[in-house]
DNA sequence: CGTTCATTTGAGCCGACTCAAAATGGGTGG
DNA sequence: CCACCCATTTTGAGTCGGCTCAAATGAACG
């Protein structure tokens, strides 16, 4: 798999300190005040690179850390009683994986690796002591939480509110937007998941997704070649599509 | 709208502390050890009942408590940019109102009684301080946002992987499995909401929401006569749905 | 350079949507 | 208590979008 994309991310030295990581405004220590972001530090290990195809989290498994990705790219998924595999989601640089681990202290969906990735844990046991020390750190992890409902929430109605095109078109925009926000070009950049697990998240084959991109070019809404997407106009993509 | 069914619930006396409430096992203190219990029951106020269509929560307020639905049940719901109205979930008795609202310290979406309603309500700030001090609290917290994130993102799955006769059918089991929770009849109830609700719910118009009610009832899976179910093989019910 | 997997493209079908009309039932006032 | 009215729900007919099955093309890697 291509990591040229991310590999201007992943190339951060073996040894970072959160106060230097360049997602540090993208992740936890990023909204906490210094004193609480410092003590937060001392909670976090580095987890150990991973190849594209490997897992950071079994679904089943005891939640027992808190893992951030630091490079790379990863898709959550699990799979239904029927044997289909459903995804929840992607998760880019500076993002939390497998949230939904605290309903029950056990994961409840599979992240793989897209394309070869790093992460940052925060193991629970000291992360639980520090929520109970740090007010900042609750807040953020609440809000982290509420702002991970919300975003399913309001995924799902444009599920069902947008047609095919649409659902693509908001896609595009959304990994648009969450690239800007980790500096990246939000115009040219280069999908690491494939159409399959693009149509399994958003409730579509992996033809209607290619068509739809088809679609989208004739429009004149972007170039495609394969993974890479080049947007011609990325701020009106997210307001188009069918019924809504 | 008629209250017959929920009206075994909401017959509680106005003053009822949590340790006596018939909901304590499903609400929060169910779930926390006595001592914590109590100190929760002491900030917990009692809002006043609401009726039919009278809103609990408001899109943009501010998120001043934590609510939980005492008896009645409500909408959770919000409108698009585009004007459509899209239901996120239904309330019942013992479960928590806006959680998204975490997020921002704002609600994000409305939360609409379905007929008449009671409440609790637990300030934020005084919620807060107890975060701090009470770990089960802490931990419970946690857990009712993940479990919210977990079933949202699986219902967002089955929508994608269901036809319309599978998602009723699934909508009949999760309530059916729900009320039954609250010690009501698993296989006989009143929907008390409207066919639209649960279309825009589900992803569907309310047109082939019906035929689906149709369809479910000439194969002998329920009885309907409007808004009265009554559920001839909840078990099955769960699993059945087109192409998951 | 060849193999293998991912993606694109095509043809035909089915289910959910739209528009439209009839029927049911809950609530109100006489 | 009954009759009426309104909103909700059901049912019908026709269309279209996305699915299925199938084949061709393109990209990546050894």
């Amino acid at each position: 798999m291509n990591t040229r994309f991310h590999a201007k991310r992943a190339g951060t030295p073996a040894c970072v300190s959160c106060s230097e990581c360049t997602l540090r405004a993208l992740c936890l220590p990023g909204h906490l005040p210094l004193a609480e972001a410092l003590a937060l530090e001392r909670a976090v290990e580095r987890g150990r690179p991973l190849s594209a195809g490997s897992a950071l989290v079994h679904c089943g498994a005891p939640m027992d850390a808190l893992l951030v990705v630091r490079s790379g790219s990863a898709k959550s998924h699990s799979v239904t009683l029927e044997g289909v595999e459903q995804v929840h989601g992607f998760v880019l640089p500076g993002e939390a994986v497998g949230l939904e681990g605290f309903a029950a202290g056990v994961y409840s969906c599979d992240v793989t690796a897209l394309e070869p990735l790093e992460y940052c844990r925060m193991p629970m046991r000291g992360l639980e002591a520090l929520i109970e020390q740090l007010p900042g750190l609750r807040r953020e992890i609440l809000r982290l939480l509420g702002g991970a409902l919300d975003e399913s929430q309001r995924l799902r109605g444009q599920l069902s509110l947008c047609d095919a095109r649409g659902r693509v078109a908001r896609f595009l925009a959304d990994m648009s937007r969450r690239l800007a926000r980790r500096g990246l070009s939000p115009t040219e950049f280069r999908l690491s998941m494939s159409r399959r697990d693009i149509a399994r998240h958003l409730g579509l084959t992996l033809e209607t997704v290619s068509r739809s991109f088809g679609v989208l070019k004739r429009e004149g809404w972007l170039r495609v070649r394969a993974r890479n997407v080049t947007l011609l106009r990325p701020e009106a993509l997210a307001v188009i599509g069918g019924r809504a």
